[in-house]
RNA sequence: GGGGUAGUGGUUUAGCUUGGUAUGAUUCGUGCUUUGGGAGCAUGAGGUCGUCGGUUCAAAUCCGACCUACCCCA
């Protein structure tokens, strides 16, 4: 059933539907008009201010959103109700992005784009398609992903001679024109990167934000002229994680990957981690050293100052919108979702305590109170919506505005503001006149507690152990003296993934949980998501 | 990869055992009264019961396949 309101698309039985997501953004000081017109469907309107931004406040704020005795359940319930995504496409893993998850989407690939672009990366836009003959020049990263591709056989009516792929990253699609644009020493290094729609066919459980199968994802590609400029690059990435998890408020910590689980083709992989309260660890991103693996097989050559020709050394660099299921997951709680204010698409939310005899008062002050908010460049919403204000409280909360500001009669007598912190809860009262300023640092604050409140919750789910007996759901962390054989035994016995370990020098002493040797190592383990 | 449960207006739900065109709530629209933590009354709208096929005079209901969602195990 819930097919079919989507392939209709149009019709006076979706009319609820579409008015729900199409016209959500309808507010023009909020969205520059985008969605401005509504079809003359039901009662002849040609253009309405919509009144609803949610489903219902009722039913919205049912108080069934338990996180801590259910994750997995309260994180569906969560994406459905703050109307981050739409799961009712008819294809499994597929997901349509509604407006305002969108939003929150391109706030954090903004965040992105300015770390890329500032650090002199171009970005580029490459095909969908990859030819299969292409695909299939690194045998380690074919074999990686054969599995989960989708193919494209046939053009028309009848089939193609090479089949192409949806690709599931875009290595194979970017190395032969690479191998192109590199002449020489002069055009490196080569930094490109783009954000763009990629395929697997994931055969495991699909999750919103988390699995799924057309990923809306960022990857950098770098080509240098030797390790040197390459392992600087990988140092640069790890430097632009550092930012943007400040942005984001995620903790994470950087693992080297295995050997047996690091990214096919590459040399080596690092692994962006974070912990889900669940305990289950949740990959961010990752960042590879390629080395020459893919430049040799796609013959991307430069000439050097005396003339020798010489392969690249190439990076990677590779997340997703699973960005936004950690921010999610890890900020959100049993109210709804909890925004960092630099995503946030709405940052201050200002609902007018309107009274009988005070409403066009009150209107004019809480307008004017936006306006001086919007000046000062914070992303502002009114609520004038015909609802009692508890109803907008709730409204909001499960939205995750980080900070909600109350303006009425009463506050306008004694001259100032009431904010509500989302993360907190907490209450507080601010002269009018110092408002902007006040709201500055309070969103700062929010920022930085939500970090700081989140860091401690993961290092306090993280244990060191000695021995691999009775393992809690937590990130474990013990010793591993490198080799392979005893990596194996330590996944097998202690029935969790190796993350890999840190690469930022955490002290570490003790020794292999296996083999008993001396190690200065420590490795990371987890239930991965 | 293996197993389990489920799919009925936007959401949720009754009906299925024992076949006869579907129940309620909520939502949505309109009007009036309200407004410092989920408002009330009135009135109206919204479903070819996931899809395809089979059995039958007749299928939401019985049978099969598929799709999708969720749960457990590897």
């Amino acid at each position: 059933m819930h097919a079919r309101g989507v392939r209709q698309g149009c019709g006076h039985e979706v009319d609820g539907l579409l008015r729900r997501y199409l016209f959500y953004g309808h507010d023009r000081e909020l969205h520059d008009g985008h969605f401005g017109r509504t079809p003359d469907s039901q009662g002849g309107h040609g253009l309405r201010t919509t009144k609803s931004y949610i489903f219902s406040p009722r039913v919205l704020g049912a108080g069934t959103m338990k996180k801590a005795e259910d994750f997995s359940e309260w994180y569906n319930e969560i994406v459905e109700k703050a109307n981050l995504t739409d799961k009712r496409y008819p294809i499994k893993g597929m997901n349509v992005w509604t407006p305002y998850g969108w939003k929150i989407m391109q706030a954090i690939d903004a965040h992105i784009r300015h770390e890329f672009d500032s650090t002199n990366h171009n970005e580029v836009c490459f095909p969908l398609l990859i030819p299969e003959d292409q695909f299939a020049k690194e045998k380690e990263h074919i074999k990686g992903f054969d599995a989960e591709v989708f193919w494209v056989t046939h053009a028309g009516l009848n089939p193609l001679d090479v089949k192409l792929l949806l690709r599931p990253t875009s290595e194979t699609a970017m190395y032969p024109m690479f191998a192109i644009w590199v002449r020489s020493h002069a055009d490196l290094p080569l930094k490109t990167y783009q954000i763009v729609n990629t395929f697997r066919y994931e055969t495991k459980q699909t999750r919103a934000f988390i699995r799924v199968r057309e990923i809306h994802f960022f990857e950098s590609h770098t080509c240098h002229a030797d390790l040197e400029d390459a392992e600087r690059q990988v140092k640069e990435d790890y430097a632009i994680m550092a930012r943007l998890s400040k942005k984001l408020c995620i903790p994470y910590k950087l693992l080297k990957r295995t050997e047996w689980d690091k990214f096919p083709g590459a040399f080596y992989t690092v692994g962006i981690d974070t912990l889900l309260p669940s305990g289950r660890s949740l990959q961010l991103g990752s960042i590879h050293q390629y080395k020459e693996n893919f430049s040799k097989p796609y013959e991307i050559k430069y000439e050097d100052e005396k003339g020798e020709h010489k392969y690249v050394h190439q990076t990677t660099y590779g997340m997703s919108e699973r960005l936004v299921g950690a921010v999610v997951a890890l900020h959100g709680d049993d109210k709804g979702l909890v925004l960092p204010p630099d995503i946030a698409t709405m940052q201050i939310v200002i609902i007018p305590i309107l009274a009988k005899g005070a409403v066009d008062q009150v209107t004019e002050e809480a307008r004017q109170l936006q306006k001086d908010l919007k000046d000062a460049g914070f992303r502002t919403h009114l609520d004038e919506r015909d609802l009692r204000p508890g109803a907008k409280y709730y409204d909001w909360e499960l939205k995750g505005v980080p900070l909600r500001l109350e303006l009425g009669l009463r506050d306008m007598e004694k001259e100032q503001v009431t904010f509500v912190r989302r993360d907190t809860g907490e209450k507080s009262l601010h002269p009018r006149t110092h408002v902007v300023d006040e709201v500055r640092k309070m969103l700062s604050t929010i920022a930085g507690d939500m970090l700081d409140m989140i860091q401690k919750e993961m290092d306090a789910n993280t244990v060191t152990v000695d021995t691999l007996d009775n393992l809690p759901g937590k990130l474990i962390k013990t010793g591993w003296c490198g080799g392979e054989d005893c990596g194996r035994e330590i996944e097998a016995r202690s029935n969790k993934n190796i993350l890999g370990t840190p690469i930022d020098g955490e002290k570490f002493e003790g020794v292999c949980v296996i083999c008993g040797k001396p190690t200065d190592k420590p490795v990371y383990l987890a239930d991965a998501m």
